[in-house]
DNA sequence: CGGGCAAACAGC
DNA sequence: GCTGTTTGCCCG
């Protein structure tokens, strides 16, 4: 079946563009560029479909038109920052994905959060940036998808976590719980596995419980930039080793909701197949991994939170370095006895070297007050 | 570790 | 005068 169509001058012009500067064309195809042309000096363009190379040159003329002013851009495919990358969702004003990969080397540092500070992004298109304003008192944290925590062996890497491109409103508590306790673990990971990659981001769920017949996806925007509040965050987590010549991938994919998560639910309680996560997020999170070598994370590890005792110590310990003087330090070390909690040896250790240390402080304190 | 808030301060 | 940034102190 033949069609022929008369053509103008733009058409004429448009194709000679193409034709010119579109170097892909192999020898092949430019014959039947030239045939095509000295047709189009007959006024006329024949489009046959047992001609699939014309038809081709066609599709691409057309293609040409429709997009004059050029391909509608929803930014970057991914932006790449010194120990992270991510890609951002410009509708939402959060990331879609965030990946990192996590050694025991990286873990290791003087990076302290103390230096770093929320801001918003500079290499994203400030159009579609958030910014701090919009989480101040808007009842929601700014959640690190990559945490601090795993950038401390650089500060300008820990730096580059706290842009805005790699944070999304997340529920207090489950930020500085479940969730926490979730990054711990995967950093943990490392004693067992050389190479850990997460990938963390938001995801938007419809509340079952709440729709009959019809199904609809509800969620919240907070700041005159309406940041989009996810229902849900998920992981996706790669741990790799290679022992005795033995290659170990295992993979575990989660969704935890955006809310207050108790002590009595386990991580395993939010595993779900990683098709499921694909579908709900329309990402294919790991295009290149052949997942019938991977073996389940959960089987191969026990995929065990840190239990609520060992984790209020863990953070009592860490306030306790920060005690400035003895009365603080006391308060701090009397928390494990209101809370009935036992300190293990190497929280006692460090109290007792604490005090030892504020002791001397206040004493020189007191010398250095009398001399004047 | 994960966060916030308010006072003090600098700058226009 | 107001506004944005730093500092110190707070919590789970």
């Amino acid at each position: 079946m033949t069609f022929v169509k008369g053509f103008t001058t733009g058409a004429l012009t448009s194709f000679a563009c193409f034709y010119v500067y579109n170097s892909r064309i192999s020898t092949a195809r430019k014959k039947y560029a030239e045939d095509a042309e000295s047709i189009i000096k007959q006024n006329r363009v024949v489009i046959s479909s047992d001609d699939p190379m014309l038809e081709d040159v066609n599709k691409l003329e057309n293609q040409r038109k429709i997009l004059k002013y050029g391909i509608p851009d929803k930014g970057p495919e991914y932006n790449v920052y010194e120990n992270h990358v991510l890609n951002y969702d410009q509708a939402r004003k959060i990331p879609s994905w965030v990946a990192e990969h996590i050694t025991q080397d990286k873990l290791k540092g003087e990076a302290n959060r103390k230096h770093s500070h929320f801001k918003p992004d500079p290499n994203l298109n400030s159009k579609f940036n958030a910014g701090n304003d919009d989480y101040l008192k808007s009842g929601w944290s700014r959640g690190h998808m990559t945490p601090a925590g795993n950038h401390k062996y650089k500060q300008t890497a820990m730096n580059d976590s706290f842009y805005l491109s790699n944070v999304v409103p997340q529920n207090y508590e489950n930020n500085a719980g479940f969730w926490n306790r979730f990054e711990l673990y995967c950093r943990d990971l490392t004693k067992k596995f050389k190479d850990v990659r997460v990938i963390t981001g938001p995801v938007f769920l419809p509340d079952l419980e709440e729709s009959e017949d019809k199904i609809f996806i509800k969620y919240q925007l907070i700041g005159k930039r309406q940041v989009a509040v996810p229902t849900h965050l998920y992981k996706v987590v790669i741990a790799e080793s290679n022992n005795n010549n033995n290659n170990l991938i295992a993979l575990g994919a989660f969704i935890v909701p955006n809310k207050p998560i108790g002590y009595d639910k386990q991580l395993t309680d939010f595993m779900v197949p990683l098709e499921i996560l694909e579908e709900k997020t329309g990402l294919t999170m790991l295009p290149k991994l052949d997942q019938s070598m991977t073996k389940n994370l959960c089987s191969v590890d026990s995929c065990q939170l840190m239990s609520r005792d060992k984790f209020e110590l863990y953070f009592i310990a860490r306030r306790l370095q920060t005690a400035k003087n003895l009365d603080q330090l006391n308060k701090i070390y009397n928390e494990i006895a209101e809370k009935k909690l036992k300190p293990d040896d190497y929280l006692i250790k460090l109290f007792k070297e604490k005090e030892w240390q504020l002791k001397e402080k206040e004493l020189m304190g007191k010398k250095h007050q009398k001399e004047l």
